[in-house]
RNA sequence: GCGACCGUAGCUCAGCUGGUUAGAGCAUCGGUUUGUGGUACCGAGGGUCGCGGGUUCAAGUCCCGUCGGUCGCCCCA
């Protein structure tokens, strides 16, 4: 069936329809983005492996398995972006953002992960990304969470999605809860499965959301965050919660929702829906005050979230709802090699004017014409030899099977009479 | 990394318990007097049956491996 190379496994070739969807995606995040002042950057889709190294957590398995590390032919490692954050936050401090701080960042593109492929998940996948830099004020939380809902919202498909949300506090609650985490699992072993004792010595507070039902009990006995937080922990995630009631965004606690990169503190959020099997959370993020400082800079408290553009694209209207893909109102049909310079000439002035135009060169006029009208294009514009002779091209109405002679030099102001835009 | 299922024309699939030149629909291309419409009719091209090995007189059909896909676990967007 195959023939010449075949498309890497986990990558995606987007076309048609698909590729409109996530088109429309890209679109409504970058109007609402505007909406609440983040500016657009672009960035490398490679660092330096020690930017990703440093900043998501050694014991992580994105950076323990699943990132795309190679030497360039210099000898330094580089790694594919297994996601944004890291790669702003370096960003940041080599261009010198402080300056601006608090800043407003949005960008959007490809990541990559050595996974294993399924429903809505790929080696070379999409992602959208919000950060709010430079600020320790909730309302940063607050602010991109709102921008999540509406963007959901816009989308239509804030149906089925609730919000999850948590505060993994400050350091010291962090801390003190971790251990208290440890040494409760310690004291159940005997009743974790496999999976969470392997967890318990890498990433204890992964057993919190445990899917195995033999981790239920040592679970619902586990000691609450609640139980941890400082007075400082708790009172930032009151405004945080505070500000999401004032802005009318449904939200639901989730005390076992940790996140799986180590640089978070205070807030943790996921949008999860249902209708995406295993993969649930469409988007997540959280606050990362450590991060920056982890990469060799001043302390600099931030905030952000990502989001799967494929994810996204799925759960979006089914295609008779999208708008057609290419809108080309006219098409020109030259008959005979002698009509094909007029062909150019009449074309160039159409998209001069700015309106899309294809030439039909291929098959005999029927077939022409039954495409054209497959396509729903409103107005074909007719050029063989009569039409040379006279000087006038032949303009036929496909809607209302109709058609006129026109003159080559007058065709575009009489299909758009100037001031009818 | 682990488990289950799957892999036949560009696409969607049929091919019964292994048996002559592997089929259909859609799509493509051509034709129905080299210039007028999504229809109809006629015809054509297109397949190393994912790949490699094995069993058998004989394999698309059975077995093993491999690659790829799907779903789940892990992890995550």
């Amino acid at each position: 069936m195959s023939k010449g190379p075949q498309r890497i496994r986990g990558t995606q070739d987007i076309w048609g329809e698909e590729a409109d969807r996530f088109a429309r995606v890209v679109e409504t995040f970058d109007r609402v983005r505007r909406l609440y002042a983040f500016q657009r950057i672009e960035l490398p889709v490679f660092e330096a492996t020690e930017v990703f190294a440093r900043s998501i957590g050694e014991t992580t398995d994105i950076v323990s398995k699943e990132m795309y590390t190679f030497p360039d032919r210099g000898g330094d490692s580089l790694t594919l972006r297994p996601e944004f954050t890291a790669g702003i936050c370096r960003a940041y401090l080599s261009e010198g953002w402080q300056q601006h701080a608090p800043i407003r960042l949005a960008t959007h593109g490809p990541v990559f992960r050595y996974e294993r492929p399924q429903k809505g998940r790929f080696r070379q996948f999409h992602q959208l990304d919000a950060e709010i830099i430079g600020t320790d004020s909730p309302l940063a939380d607050v602010e991109l969470l709102v921008l999540a809902d509406q963007l959901l919202h816009q989308l239509g498909i804030s149906e089925g999605v609730t919000l999850q949300l948590n505060t993994l506090g400050d350091a010291p609650t962090r801390d003190a809860w971790r251990a208290a985490l440890v040494s409760h699992f310690e004291a159940h072993r005997s009743e974790l499965s496999e999976d969470s004792l392997v967890r318990l010595a890498k990433n204890p507070l992964r057993i919190l959301d445990s899917k195995d039902p033999r981790d239920r009990p040592a679970v619902d006995s586990a000691p609450s965050i609640d139980e941890f937080l400082t007075p400082e922990a708790s009172a930032f995630f009151a405004r945080v919660t505070a500000g999401l009631n004032v802005a009318d965004v449904s939200w639901t606690r989730n005390p076992r929702l940790v996140r799986g990169l180590d640089y978070y503190r205070h807030t943790a959020f996921e949008f999860v829906t249902d209708r995406l099997g295993a993969q649930g959370t469409v988007l997540a993020g959280g606050r990362y005050d450590g991060l920056i400082e982890g990469l060799g800079g001043p302390h600099t408290p931030a905030v952000g979230w990502a989001a799967g553009i494929e994810r996204l694209a799925m759960m979006l209207t089914p295609p008779p709802a999208l708008p057609p893909a290419i809108d080309v109102p006219v098409v020109v049909m030259p008959v005979g090699d002698a009509a094909e310079a007029t062909a150019i000439r009449v074309a160039t002035a159409v998209r001069r004017r700015g309106f899309a135009t294809e030439i039909y060169t291929r098959g005999n006029l029927k077939k022409r014409l039954a495409r054209a009208s497959e396509r729903l294009v409103s107005t074909a514009i007719i050029i063989g030899d009569d039409e040379l002779e006279a000087g006038q091209a032949t303009v036929r109405h496909l809607r209302i099977q109709q058609q006129d002679r026109i003159p080559f030099d007058r065709i575009v102001e009489q299909l758009w009479p100037t001031g009818d835009e």
